[in-house]
RNA sequence: GCCGGGGUGGCGGAACUGGUAGACGCGCCGGAUUCAAAAUCCGGUUCUGGCAACAGAGUGUGGGUUCGAUUCCCACCCUCGGCACCA
């Protein structure tokens, strides 16, 4: 064993191991429990950063742990390889997005294999590849016949500079971020995937995902936002058909005294028709960018229509307002407004002078509520309802629902806040959407024999619009239907399709046959799933969408594809995520070329428990340093010294069974820690704990070498799945000649745990006061008197009784006083 | 604005089921080693008072429940993530 510890050498040497025996190639093996464990796969934008080392390092060592426990580990990598910054890229250094995102795989599948992580690379996959797009556009078609897919006009923030379709964070402050120019609300027809059909399902499972953090299945079913109301419709004045609006609260449809639209609705572009105001105003909300934060914070405008609604009920007039916070995405994009009951409708009313009418009162108490300041939005009892007063809102519901449905205005029904999932993306770097347009058959899915509809190679980005719109030779083709000249589709779908279903394909990437095989249900569900947090809602509901569609093509089997998860926080410097636009990222490559990649892995997991935000910190990567240099020496000079005879647990003194008591501890907790509570930084300080008593305990007699033996080699076991090259190092210098990989977890020595006697803190009133030392088995009796007797105690006693005594076994005692 | 997190020493964090607040690491202070420095090793380190024993205060703010609250409840402040075309 060298003196000096040398991670540079050591990691590259047991990595060179691993690659050559394929240790982590992972094979259906059916005589052991598989275990899959997945870390959200990287978008290739050129080299690691921190946030990615984080998210891998985390994985790894689940996996190393659970590999350790006898499981066959699935652990893959691929690359989320279409995006938007490829787009940039290319139009920036005139180089094709394939090229460069080929480059960047290339760099980035080094410094994973530099950090050591145990990947079966053989799985390998990237999006971009054809070999992989041609399934899910094999799939899209499928999804098609089986009428889950459908076309209709959706609004884009549209650059009229540039002549392109912006992304949101390409919007800055309303304008866009190459031209300036302000932006502009389009309407363009896109493709949607049914989302909402599953919309009761994907709410309905979250219940069976108790492998799933609380706060995640909360903003799923949040984002979901199933609610029970009543849709309901007003005549329009001099209209054909009513405008329907739907509500969670009909209880209050008698206060209603203005009905709002979407500045985009129908009726609204009908009325501009002879409105140069109302005109004028659609123009203006034809400014903001296309996102509900936007939305909700601006100021609340409008304008009145002209139109009168006649309400359903009462036969009264109300006006019809056009509103720029009702969203023509959601619902009818029209709402019903009753002022006295809902806060937004209340300042609305306010702010344009719009009658108020409360007739709800509260259940305990019949007189006017104050509305001068805010709305009364509980439920209580009508009032000035006609027929329906005196009814509780939730008599109410039913009363008015009932009377709607026997006029023909109205029924009950179920809402979603889910909208139906638009895969349509105006953008050349990602997967052509397989459809073709035909003058005659209208839309027709390409052939499975014509798939994949490969995505050409030999295009120029200029920033204005995708290549594609104007590549002639991608476009023109005939119509699989009748064969008729006919288009292609020339949207790309959103990469969001993609990494859909990766997790999938990891199981049996190789097959060109299909979408999968058989080997998916060997691996699925993925058994621990590791990524930010930021994709708690989006990646992670489409996700379990396409699982859910894959399910019913059978595909897969099983409802969910996703067992555990774990969601990651940020990585944050100067307390502020990292980011190359803030200029404070910390480079993990520098940090491997200076320290070794354990050293990066070990502050990483010690810095923070994994779910939450981490705090970047150069001193605390040269402390993780330190460690593994004290750890590496301590194994020397323990090498170094008389070899250690076999354990004798009986023949050990008071000293040597304290330190094996510690050691049996260490191996309780670490393995609680990792295994159960996934805190890998408590399980380090446990590790550092321990290796601090080792270095205090100065005994080389055969008993004191072996317990020193033990210990050692259990330390280095507890850290290997965190630090696996220095393990694998000292593994073997402590004496063994297989690798620390496939060794067991260490189980703790129950009978090194058992202790004589405890100490237990002594309080008076909730106060610590003193200490006391006990026999383990001693009565609540003795422990009380043995307290009252303490001197600290006595002096907080006088004068006083002793009005009770509160034992809590192994912990404290508390003396209450009168 | 809506949904979901978080707030504890100089800093990152620990305290798992309501039971010793501050484990472990960083930083800092003191000492050893060294011609000297780096590295390393040892000791100290929440704040206030005290030589000390010890006492008082203390987990974003204000209230509450309890023998006992960082932990539970109510109200609020700050901050981070998401909000459907960043991935």
């Amino acid at each position: 064993m060298e003196e000096t510890y040398n991670p540079q050498e050591i990691e590259a040497k047991i990595q060179r191991t691993w690659q050559e025996q394929g240790t982590f190639r992972a094979l259906e093996d059916h005589s052991r429990e598989k275990y899959y464990c997945l870390s959200m796969f990287p978008y290739p934008s050129g080299r690691l950063h921190m946030g990615h080392v984080r998210n891998y390092t985390i994985g790894d060592v689940i996996s190393r742990y659970q590999r350790m426990l006898g499981r066959n580990v699935l652990q893959p990598m691929g690359w989320d390889a279409f995006g938007l910054p490829a787009e940039n890229a290319a139009i920036q250094n005139r180089v094709a997005p394939a090229r460069w995102t080929y480059e960047n795989i290339d760099y980035m599948r080094g410094q994973l294999q530099r950090l050591g992580f145990g990947y079966d690379w053989e799985r390998e996959l990237a999006t971009c590849d054809p070999a992989y797009y041609r399934w899910e556009q094999w799939f899209f078609t499928r999804l098609f016949d089986k009428g889950l897919v459908y076309k209709k006009t959706a609004v884009v923030n549209w650059d009229p500079v540039d002549q392109t379709v912006l992304a949101n964070e390409q919007v800055i402050d309303g304008k866009g971020w190459r031209s300036g120019a302000p932006v502009e609300r389009r309407e363009i027809p896109q493709w949607f995937l049914k989302i909402t059909d599953y919309a009761q399902q994907l709410l309905d499972d979250l219940d069976q995902l108790d492998g799933w953090p609380e706060q995640v299945r909360t903003m799923q079913r949040n984002w979901i936002g199933r609610s029970e109301g009543v849709e309901l419709q007003f005549g329009i004045d001099g209209e054909d058909q009513p405008l329907t609006v739907y509500t969670t609260r009909p209880d209050t449809l008698m206060g209603v005294t203005y009905v709002g639209l979407a500045p985009e609705h129908p009726l609204t572009k009908k009325a501009a028709e002879k409105n140069p105001a109302l005109q004028a105003f659609i123009e203006e909300c034809a400014h903001t960018k296309v996102a509900e934060a936007e939305l909700a914070t601006m100021e609340k405008k409008g304008i009145d229509t002209g139109l009168k609604a006649i309400h359903p009920v009462s036969g009264d007039e109300v006006p019809v307002w056009s509103a720029n916070f009702v969203l023509m995405e959601y619902g009818s994009g029209a709402v019903m407004a009753v002022p006295a009951h809902d806060q937004r409708d209340y300042e609305f009313a306010r702010q344009y002078a719009l009658p108020i009418r409360q007739v709800i009162h509260p259940e305990e108490d019949a007189v006017d509520v104050d509305l001068r300041k805010a709305a009364f939005t509980d439920k209580g009892v009508l009032k000035d309802s006609g027929q329906f007063d005196g009814l509780t809102s939730q008599q109410a519901f039913d009363a008015i629902a009932g009377y709607l449905e026997k006029q023909g205005k109205g029924r009950k029904t179920v809402n979603f806040r889910l909208r139906d999932w638009g895969v349509s993306r105006q953008r050349y770097w990602g997967c052509p959407i397989p459809m073709i347009n035909c003058p005659a058959c209208g839309p027709v899915p390409v052939p499975e024999d014509q798939l994949p509809v490969e995505l050409p190679s030999d295009v120029v980005l200029e920033g204005s619009g995708s290549p594609l719109k104007k590549d002639r030779g991608f476009i023109e083709t005939s119509c699989p239907g009748c064969g008729a000249a006919a288009e292609r589709e020339t949207d790309t779908f959103d990469t969001f399709f993609e990494s859909s279903w990766y997790y999938a394909r990891y199981t049996c990437s190789d097959y060109n046959g299909g979408m999968l095989d058989e080997r998916v249900n060997h691996w699925l569900p993925v058994d621990q799933y590791i990524g930010g947090i930021e994709h708690a809602v989006l990646h992670l509901l489409y996700a379990r969408f396409f699982h859910k569609l894959m399910r019913d093509l059978e595909l897969v089997q099983g409802d969910e594809p996703f067992r555990h998860l774990l969601t990651q926080g940020m990585v944050n410097k100067d307390g502020s995520k990292m980011s190359k636009s803030k200029g404070n990222t910390v480079d993990p490559q520098a940090l491997m070329d200076k320290y070794g990649a354990d050293t990066v892995r070990l502050f990483m997991m010690f810095a923070a428990p994994p779910e939450q935000s981490l705090e970047w910190s150069d001193s605390g990567v040269e402390g993780a340093s330190r460690f593994l240099n004290r750890l590496w020496k301590a194994v020397f000079s323990h090498v170094s010294g008389a070899a250690a005879p076999v354990l004798d647990a009986d023949a050990l003194d008071d000293r040597q069974k304290a330190l094996r008591r510690k050691v049996h501890e260490t191996v309780r907790k670490v393995g609680d820690d990792i295994g159960r509570r996934y805190t890998f930084n408590t399980a380090i300080a446990a590790n550092m704990e321990l290796l601090n008593e080792v270095g205090r305990f100065k005994d080389d007699s055969h008993s004191g070498l072996a317990v020193l033996q033990e210990a050692l080699q259990l330390v280095v076991l507890m850290l290997s799945p965190i630090v696996p090259h220095i393990s694998h190092s000292l593994w073997q210098a402590l004496g063994h000649g297989d690798s620390v990989a496939d060794q067991p977890w260490p189980q703790a020595d129950e009978s090194a745990l058992v202790k004589d006697s405890v100490e237990l803190v002594v309080q008076v009133n909730g106060k610590v006061r003193g200490k006391i030392s006990v026999a383990a088995d001693a009565d609540d009796e003795v422990i009380i008197e043995t307290a009252l007797a303490k001197t600290n105690v006595k002096r907080f006693m006088q004068g006083k009784a002793l009005r009770k005594a509160i034992v809590v076994a192994g912990r404290l005692v508390n003396l209450v006083l009168s």
